[in-house]
DNA sequence: TACTCCATATGAT
DNA sequence: CTAACGATCATATGGAGTA
């Protein structure tokens, strides 16, 4: 049976969560710097048009970007994942299978609607989310998950489809004809190394890959591409996970706000850095078997001094113990460290998660100090989820912060924290 | 020879 | 005033080491 699959893409998401609250913002070119307020990762159209790059690093556009008026917000990821959430909790009313691919996007599995009903259905998603959360967002329609991103990618950019756009039921020389008008390198899973790779070989636009050989591109390129060609031509090869598996790793890394050399305050953002791992550890179940730290100075300052270096430590044991990962991660860091260095980025990972059901019990670790450990973790999980993060936290983590990073114009939490409300609330009514 | 392990490259958002 | 360039996940790949 040919399935029908729709994405659903939240337009300039972090930037039109930040508008959703703030009115003022509207019309406006408006960017949201990523952490440590480094690069442009979010743009209105407005800030688009004045040719801002997606990625760029926001000292280099900032003079220009002041001269035009453009606002730039540090990124509010409490907001954004709660808004998140909620869009999701609503396209789950328009199909019993939804993939929520990213922060902004999901799949829904619409095999079966009549062609007819399809564009109204749509219609219905994006009237709804814009009422329910003042978001907008596009809707593509594909026999496969390619075809959908592709129709997606077709809605947002042309304003005569509405923000929406159904390739499942349109001719196939129509449907060549826009495969025609778009570069191959602009298909999902195609970068530009193998976009680049397919220009050498004759292959430029979207329709050249849907007619090139599939054994020819196995060969070349692998299975990858291979199924690629065939989610083109609307055989389906990659389908929904609507049950996100558990990651197989789990990183934590950030960019201190002004480099650090001194070990202490390394120290004090592996401690914070392993712990927030370690929740989202136990968040998902697993325990891990083996950890990663590593530190580097600022590969973009070619004048100084470059030093980068990262352990990798098997755990003769398995564990989620924030205690005990921290005490690795440590006992690494040290080894590692080198004085004089200006350090601009640490982080660590952990790897080789296993689920902690399937944990073999452990000869040298007593069942009951391993039920004490899950237990003293669960009940400092939950205190810092209803307390607030950090209500209970590492010594080692220490009270100087001096080393964490800019953030020099977020919003409020306008839907996660009542203080910040207030706090809206008295700005919006003080004329 | 075939597999595992590891570092690196690439892609996505 | 100055200096200022993200985070997190997955898979592919090729070489080195090993059974």
């Amino acid at each position: 049976m040919t399935r029908t699959i729709a994405l659903i893409d939240v337009n300039n998401f972090y930037v039109s969560c930040e508008r959703a609250f703030n009115p003022r913002l509207k019309y406006q070119p408006v960017v949201v710097l990523s952490n440590n307020d480094g690069c442009v990762i979010s743009r209105s159209n407005e800030a688009k048009a004045l040719g801002i790059k997606m990625g760029e690093p926001w000292f280099k556009c900032q003079a220009m970007a002041r001269q035009y008026g453009v606002e730039a917000l540090s990124s509010n990821y409490a907001l954004y994942a709660d808004m998140s959430n909620r869009v999701m909790s609503i396209l789950a009313d328009f199909s019993p299978h939804q993939e929520v691919y990213s922060i902004d996007e999901c799949f829904l599995e619409l095999t079966g609607f009549a062609q007819k009903d399809l564009i109204a259905y749509g219609q219905l998603m994006k009237t709804r989310i814009f009422k329910w959360t003042g978001l907008p967002v596009c809707v593509g329609v594909g026999a496969t998950k390619t075809l959908a991103k592709i129709a997606n990618n077709i809605a947002k950019k042309n304003i005569k489809f509405n923000g929406l756009c159904n390739l499942s039921n349109i001719k196939h020389e129509e449907l060549n004809h826009l495969l025609h008008a778009m570069e191959a390198g602009e298909v999902w899973g195609v970068g530009r190394q193998l976009a680049l790779k397919l220009k050498a070989r004759g292959i430029d636009t979207a329709l050249d890959l849907k007619r090139a050989d599939p054994v020819y591109i196995r060969q070349s390129f692998g299975v990858v591409m291979e199924k690629i060609v065939h989610e083109l031509n609307g055989t389906l090869c990659i389908d929904l996970e609507e049950v996100a598996p558990p990651r197989k790793q789990i990183l934590s890394s950030r960019s201190f706000g002004d480099a650090v050399s001194d070990y202490q305050s390394l120290a004090a953002s592996i401690t914070l850095y392993m712990s927030r791992a370690a929740e989202k550890l136990r968040g998902q179940q697993s325990v891990a078997s083996v950890i990663q730290v590593y530190i580097r100075t600022s590969p973009f300052k070619l004048d100084q001094a470059q030093y980068s270096n990262s352990m990798t430590i098997p755990l003769p044991t398995p564990t989620d113990d924030t205690r005990q990962l921290v005490k690795m991660a440590l006992w690494a860091l040290k080894r590692i460290y080198k004085p004089h260095y200006s350090y601009v980025k640490a982080g660590v990972s952990l790897g080789d998660l296993i689920s902690k059901a399937s944990m073999p019990l452990d000869f040298f670790t007593s069942p009951d100090s391993s039920d004490r450990s899950t237990a003293l973790m669960r009940t400092v999980d939950r205190i810092n989820a209803k307390m607030g993060r950090e209500s209970i936290k590492l010594a080692s983590e220490g009270f100087d912060r001096s080393w964490q990073m800019k953030q020099g114009n977020k919003s409020p939490n306008y839907t996660t924290s009542w203080e910040q409300i207030l706090c809206v609330k008295d700005k919006a009514f003080s004329f």
